[in-house]
DNA sequence: AGCACGCCGACT
DNA sequence: GTCGGCGTGCTC
């Protein structure tokens, strides 16, 4: 018979498939889209995912496929179609997608592990060096560990080479292992020890028990929750902890009944999540007249748009429109994506969804174990039922069957593009591309749209539904603009709040109402300089200042996370004059305190929100009415719904405008205008919005003020069509990374040289970006603009041709490349 | 990405 | 003289 081969993908960022052999008898179950077990190189082993099938004899030898993981494919039509267009599209390899995709536990790979040699007995002429005893020493300890543990716990960076000494000397085994990282959930599950229906044995059983009265209280309770009697009905499963909440029923009663051969414990495998075949009903809230209107007209455009944006204030209800949208594909039997920022996936949202969906709803995030996303990951595999995924950026790669809509809330949204590691996607573009593989519908929404969004749905490309009328009628905040630098010359205020913003905020909390603090920026102060000689802080691996905290006394890096102690003494002149400039949430938080005294005060920010249940709990706690003003970063804005905020504080807008790129003034309206769409939404009176500035006069703040997204569209557009960006052009990053400062200049100017020849002046830079040396990188960054249509395939290629022509150069030896499509 | 191989400086 | 550093090239 003729020699069957598979192409398979690894992941590992390697441009191309790898061809293996089919042994014969798995030439039958063997499909496009299996997960396979594949030696790769010497030692390792990885699991590849089947590419195609053909029978091309490989001029060169290859192996055999070791395993076929499962017996029908683990990724679906037309998931790995997407998989391709990512790859080509962001300017990666599919096996980079391949690894961002898939869930860890469905990857196992091999592990070097490293045990003693029992055997081995050393002689008199046995020497060890330092590091080789070191690593005897700490084998004796574990038993067991792989290379990288044994360099982590020692410290050494080569362990793997004094590992591979004493493995020639005979000291040590190594041995390969696949690693399953997968652990399948388990719950102990309580049996009665009798046939059902012999109720000559029941008795028996109680006659045994008859003098425990706790015992006798067990068996009952079993009985009653497993359904026992009602032989017409299945027997319920009923779990050791289910038994146990009853009162009375302790662990040590459980056990007699075991010991006396009553009741058995059996460990079962569960799913993490009910499966959704017993139907929920679906429960949905009226919707207003103006929701019902702009749900007619977005069904009315998905007639013949595939993609409609609906543009909808803060406050005015999207998430209404979209359950009812749900509830219609759903009705259809087809899957609905929810795409949401990761950072409104908070209870709020969800416990919404799980009250209008049941268990219809599948939720998935990067917060999840591992373990949960690959029991999400089998239930899709497994299930064709209708259902709704509401997941942050990821869950783009789940293995929908059937996606009859997509919503992507807050499309504008920076997070859902993803900058490290590579692939470099933005989820919103990418489910786009995914629902119209499946045929789907797309729904974007948002109050402040991107440019790009909102140009091509008045062009047409897109259609347009929109909501300008807040929920019961509320009003769109009153926003004052207040010149700091006015309120400095006049000595009106010195701290960093200005008297509006104390008395507005002293007004609302007469009130019994709250109000929120927005400063873009964590830490005490960002700046700390000795007066004496002018000295600052800056980080060793970074081209940053470090910023002081004050709690923990400390100044840190924010790129990556470098902390040194606040020095007493200049380290540079040995003065004690140091001092710290400009203020941090930490810092306003204190100040805000200090101002009022009697008044609750939270903040919420990464350093605040550090562990898991942080963020939920500063959110739950302000909700509540249990704090009165929250002092935080940009964290505070992103769709939180509080209903008794009546002021919102922007303390100083100026470090949102006027970055040197392109998207800052869309990045400054939006953030603006979503800070201020916190203020007033429910409590009936109109909110208050105060944004403090030293440039009153920016245009930005203009369209802020009026809250006239179109306004600032129109006027975005023009620039952006003058200075030809997105979205007339598409923009691409390209980023080289060098340890050595010169070289990284060299190499990017080299670089540019040879696009300059094939680009022209769609090339710009080289430039140093904002933070030109991160985590000891230096990076230089150049930027390609091509036009809108152009084919990124031949963009792709051009581009590696480049990248080949340039790398003998020296400079280009240990520079790393790399490319981001579509940076925001 | 790993990992092996190969070529140069700092220690017994 | 070897040990151990890191640069280079390959993996079906």
């Amino acid at each position: 018979m003729k020699p069957m081969f598979a192409e398979i993908i690894l992941p590992l960022p390697l441009s191309s498939t790898f061809t293996y052999e089919i042994p014969s008898e798995m030439e039958s179950s063997l499909q496009v889209g299996s997960r396979v077990l594949v030696q790769f190189g010497r030692k390792k082993f990885y699991t590849g995912i089947v590419e195609s099938v053909h029978s091309t004899m490989p001029a060169y030898e290859v192996k055999p496929l070791m395993a076929l993981l499962d017996p029908r494919p683990a990724v679906r039509y037309p998931q790995m179609k997407l998989w391709k267009w990512i790859s080509e599209y962001y300017l990666c390899s599919v096996g980079e997608v391949y690894k961002a995709a898939v869930p860890t536990g469905l990857k196992p790979e091999s592990e070097t592990s490293v045990t003693l040699n029992q055997d081995f007995e050393a002689d008199s002429d046995t020497h060890f060096t330092e590091r080789q005893a070191i690593v005897i020493q700490l084998l004796e300890q574990k038993k067991r560990m792989s290379i990288s543990e044994i360099s982590i716990a020692t410290g050494l960076a080569n362990a793997a080479g004094t590992v591979s000494q004493l493995l020639q000397a005979g000291v040590v085994e190594v041995d390969e292992r696949i690693v399953e990282k997968y652990r399948p959930k388990k719950q102990t599950f309580v049996v009665l020890d009798a046939e059902r229906g012999d109720n000559e044995k029941l008795h028996s059983f109680f006659d045994r028990i008859k003098r425990a009265r706790q015992q006798e209280n067990a068996l009952v309770s079993y009985l009653d929750k497993s359904g026992w009697m009602r032989q017409a009905a299945p027997l319920h499963d009923v779990s050791r902890t289910e038994l146990l909440e009853v009162p009375g029923v302790t662990p040590g009663v459980l056990k007699a009944l075991v010991d006396k051969g009553i009741l058995r414990m059996e460990r079962r495998v569960i799913n993490r999540f009910n499966s959704v075949s017993d139907n929920i009903e679906i429960s949905l809230v009226q919707l207003s007249a103006g929701q019902r209107k702009a749900m007619d007209e977005i069904r009315r455009l998905f007639q013949d748009k595939d993609v409609v944006l609906l543009h909808g204030l803060t406050g005015s209800g999207k998430t209404e429109i979209y359950n009812h949208l749900i509830a219609a594909a759903l009705k259809d039997g087809t899957q609905v994506l929810y795409l949401v920022p990761e950072i409104s996936l908070t209870t709020q949202l969800t416990d919404r969804l799980r009250r209008a969906f049941g268990n219809r709803l599948i939720v998935y995030h990067s917060k999840f174990t591992d373990n949960e996303r690959v029991d999400i990951w089998k239930r899709l595999l497994t299930d064709n039922e209708p259902a709704v995924v509401l997941g942050a950026r990821s869950s783009v790669f789940l293995p929908f069957a059937r996606l009859g809509l997509v919503i992507v809330d807050e499309e504008h949204e920076a997070s859902f593009k993803q900058y490290d590691p590579a692939p470099r996607y933005n989820a919103r573009d990418v489910a786009t591309v995914l629902a119209s593989m499946h045929g789907a519908r797309v729904l974007l929404g948002s109050a402040t749209p991107s440019v790009e969004t909102f140009y091509k749905a008045s062009s047409g490309k897109y259609g347009l539904a929109s909501l300008y009328e807040r929920f019961e009628g509320a009003e769109l905040p009153e926003v004052e603009i207040v010149d700091m630098k006015e309120q400095r010359k006049k000595k009106i205020s010195h701290g960093s709040l200005s008297r509006p913003l104390m008395h507005e905020m002293r007004e609302a909390i007469g009130e019994e109402l709250q109000g929120i603090v927005f400063q873009n920026r964590r830490g005490f102060a960002p700046m700390v300089i000795c007066r004496t000689c002018g000295w600052t802080p800056k980080c060793d691996n970074c081209d940053v200042s470090l910023v002081y905290h004050k709690k923990i006394n400390l100044l840190k890096c924010h790129y990556c996370g470098f902390t040194s102690l606040m020095p007493r003494v200049c380290p540079a002149c040995e003065g004690i004059d140091i001092e710290t400039y400009g203020y941090g949430t930490e810092r306003i938080a204190e100040e805000v305190q200090e101002i009022f005294k009697e008044s609750r005060i939270s903040r919420m920010d990464l350093d605040t929100t550090r562990n898991k249940d942080a963020f939920q709990e500063i959110i739950e706690n302000f909700s509540a009415h249990r704090s009165d003003i929250l002092v935080g970063t940009q964290m505070v804005t992103k769709g939180l719904d509080f209903e008794k905020v009546k002021v919102v504080g922007v303390i100083n807008a100026d470090t949102l405008l006027n970055f040197p790129d392109f998207r800052s003034d869309e990045r400054a309206f939006n953030m603006l205008e979503q800070v201020a769409g916190r203020a007033g939404r429910r409590n009936g009176t109109r909110g208050k919005v105060i944004i403090q500035t030293t440039r009153p006069d920016d245009p930005v703040l203009k369209f802020v003020k009026d809250h006239d997204y179109q306004g600032f569209y129109h006027h975005e557009i023009i620039e952006r069509k003058r200075y030809s960006y997105p979205p007339f052009t598409k923009v691409i990053g390209i980023y080289l990374k060098n340890k050595d400062s010169v070289l990284a200049d060299r190499a990017a100017t080299a670089m540019t040289m040879k696009l300059r020849e094939i680009f022209g002046s769609r090339v710009l830079g080289p430039e140093k970006p904002f933070v030109s040396r991160v985590a000891l990188w230096y990076i230089q960054s150049i930027m390609l603009k091509v036009e809108a249509g152009a084919s990124m395939s031949k963009v792709k290629r051009l581009l590696r041709e480049c990248h080949v022509a340039i790398s003998g150069l020296p400079e280009m030896k240990a520079t790393m490349v790399y490319y981001d499509v579509d940076p925001v």
